[in-house]
DNA sequence: TCAAGTCCTCCCATTGAATGGAAGCTTGAA
DNA sequence: TTCAAGCTTCCATTCAATGGGAGGACTTGA
């Protein structure tokens, strides 16, 4: 019983509690945190006692934890994609209201795609639940725009290590959408959430080349009609590398 | 030269260091976060490669830091205002759609107004900029309508600490505003930013009678027809409080 | 009403993880 | 080339972090 039992430093348990809440979930009974960041009880209540006193985390009563409103504020202040999201917005509300359709922006991370904004179909209700929502590379559209055009060394790299849980896809079907991405210049991939969706993707390349993130719809099958989609996305994608090369030279 | 020269645990050196970045900014030098968050340059270097190991910060070429993605995806999936927003939502684009204004969420945090979710009018340029702002009470619309419905305890200690930084106001001018806000049940206030702008704000007031958020319009001041606008706001803060109310039992 | 159970909170002796000055290294400008 | 500014690594010192245990608050079931 010293410094640290298990081995890791205190900024590795922080990270731990923070990272603990599950997807959605508000708030956490300080145990089940405890357990779900295998820390011991004591250990869990001092950090989110420390933590709190910041206002990182806020407790209720009975012990209950959530994420607190100056984490939230700190991050959404300053957040790694606000300038993307700034450069994207005018252009996704564009789609969204001249085509109405689902809009999703995403960047890549390890060898997934995060959705860092969305807006939903006129009508439909919101779901903002999809946002900091991730899908695998290979199972969306988004994914396969960002991944195809990354650098050979990355998508060596990434089907070298390209394992399908489900045993469905293997390696070269996926080297052959991305080729087939790469060539056309956008991904359209079947929706996974629901069959009878359509998803369809553009890369937003940057100045120097670099994919940066994917500008995507996700649209019902009987209304898919990519001869009037993918140039909508296409210029507006462009629109978004413009503006991020005038705001952050 | 031992733990904590500056008295501070290792908690409290975290919080500064992901504190330390100033609005908007989207990386910052690592000399300057050790200036910034008041940390030797050692202590700030090993807490920066710590955090950035689990991905709450990234660090650029050279020194330069960011927040990380991860951090960004772990407080946007898991929001302490997520099912405020996601039960707000509907409500906002309906006047954004029908009124064509823009449109705010707040909450209040210390004495201050909390933005959490803004839709900008059509047309005008997306304006995220905003989202996480914050206002004081006493110059907001929204500050206004939520303080004027919290309890006299809460707005007596309010009263009492107010100084108004450039002694215009007196604690007893907002007295009255609060008490005119509690009246007609909705806050109008003229615009801070913009003085040709008028900001109108009413309470959303959940099942326990707390008043949880403000919704709440920016409208230029030839366009404001309170007879229109308040009554739309005041049935569509019923109806956040009614699906918070559902969601969330 | 009482007993058993569950969970949160506080206490405190032990000790190794955190600390930060100094030295080395890299980068870019004069 | 020299110099300056800033990033990175090293390492002896020491006190802040640790976590089992005890106590308290609250709920459940008999």
């Amino acid at each position: 019983m010293a410094n640290s039992l298990s081995g890791d430093s205190v900024v590795d348990r922080v990270v731990r509690v923070i990272s603990a809440f599950p997807e959605g979930s508000g708030s956490l009974q300080l145990s089940e945190l405890a357990t779900r960041s295998g820390l011991p009880l004591t250990t869990a209540h001092r950090l989110v006692r420390q933590l709190a006193a910041h206002g990182l985390l806020e407790t209720g009563g009975g012990g209950t934890v959530r994420l607190g409103l100056r984490l939230w504020e700190l991050v959404n202040r300053n957040s790694p994609t606000l300038a993307l999201r700034q450069a994207a917005m005018p252009f996704m509300e564009d789609i969204q209201q001249v085509l109405n359709q689902n809009v999703n922006l995403a960047v890549l991370d390890g060898w997934e795609a995060l959705f860092v904004e969305r807006l939903s179909r006129r009508g439909s209700v919101a779901n903002r639940a999809q946002i900091a929502g991730r899908m695998p590379v290979h199972v969306s559209s988004a994914g396969l725009a960002l991944m195809a055009h990354q650098s050979k060394a990355v998508q060596g790299e990434y089907l070298a290590q390209f394992v399908d849980p489900d045993g469905k896809v293997t390696a070269e079907t996926v080297r052959t959408l991305l080729a087939e991405t790469a060539h056309t210049g956008f991904a359209q991939l079947a929706g996974v959430v629901d069959p009878d969706t359509w998803g369809i993707a553009v890369p937003v390349i940057d100045s120097r080349q670099h994919t940066v993130a994917a500008l995507g719809v996700v649209v019902p099958l009987h209304e898919v009609r990519l001869q009037a989609l993918v140039p909508a996305l296409q210029t507006a994608a462009r629109g978004v590398a413009r503006r991020l090369r005038d705001s952050a030279p």
